[in-house]
DNA sequence: TATTCTGGTTACCGCTGGGTAACTACAAAT
DNA sequence: ATTTGTAGTTACCCAGCGGTAACCAGAATA
């Protein structure tokens, strides 16, 4: 999952891109924005992605300082997901890929409407 | 390589994400920037990956619009690579990404020597 | 004649990313 | 007594990612 070579890198460049560089976690991030999610909260607005990989990805946004992680000690457990101040900066980002995108993607074939397509995360 | 279930997402930022949400992507994008470079450049600036995925990669970058690929009839063959207009467009991307990890990153540890954590690509 | 140079492509194959299902703890509700 | 709900974790397993090595064309160089 985290590539070794990417985060063992002198380029400050390239570490980077291991922190954020595939496919879920900037998808993660944006779900989240400025909320205050849980776990289960995220598993089924983000269907696509299996349990498992959902908290392997979790947890390493954590220890990359994007994520609070905050537990209650209650039963049933509860735990809550919320972007560090290095998460929320890293949202302008996210908007301008938003932007970036939107002006130069092309378009996608029109009437596309079976139910994979449906889901939506931005 | 290129995930299904995003290209084909109605949300273009999941979209956007499909496109340049991997390791390789927002690395060969950066290498190049605004110069034009040749394939076996390319080679041997990244030398963790191999040609095989160097080779998809640029095909996919090429399909989807951020890549030029100029081919000279020659032999040996010569065949350059430049950004394209969208191309161009996100390396601002990539440079607020690299402000945003100077100022987040916690430091990585120092006297890191060894060859392997040479290689820079920013 | 043989080697080099370039930009790939292809066959082969091992490793692992990631999916599924089962399981945990314990309180509260039925 | 049994079911439900939450946040994971673990074992198991398979498709496919990605690495390696071989191979291609054909001109130029030694």
């Amino acid at each position: 999952m985290r590539d070794e070579r990417f985060c063992a890198s002198n380029c400050s460049f390239t570490r980077a891109i291991g922190t954020i560089g595939n496919k879920w976690k900037p998808i993660i991030i944006n779900v989240i924005g400025t909320r205050t999610v849980r776990f289960g909260q995220l598993d089924s607005i983000i269907p696509l992605i299996s349990r498992k990989v959902m908290a392997e990805q979790l947890k390493e946004l954590e220890e990359d300082g994007l994520l609070e992680r905050l537990a209650y000690k209650e039963l049933p457990p509860r735990v809550e997901y919320k972007l560090s101040e290095k998460g929320l900066a890293f949202l302008p980002i996210l908007e301008s890929i938003k932007e970036w995108n939107c002006k130069y993607e092309v378009a996608p074939m029109p009437g596309e409407t079976d139910k994979k397509s449906r889901v939506t995360y931005g």
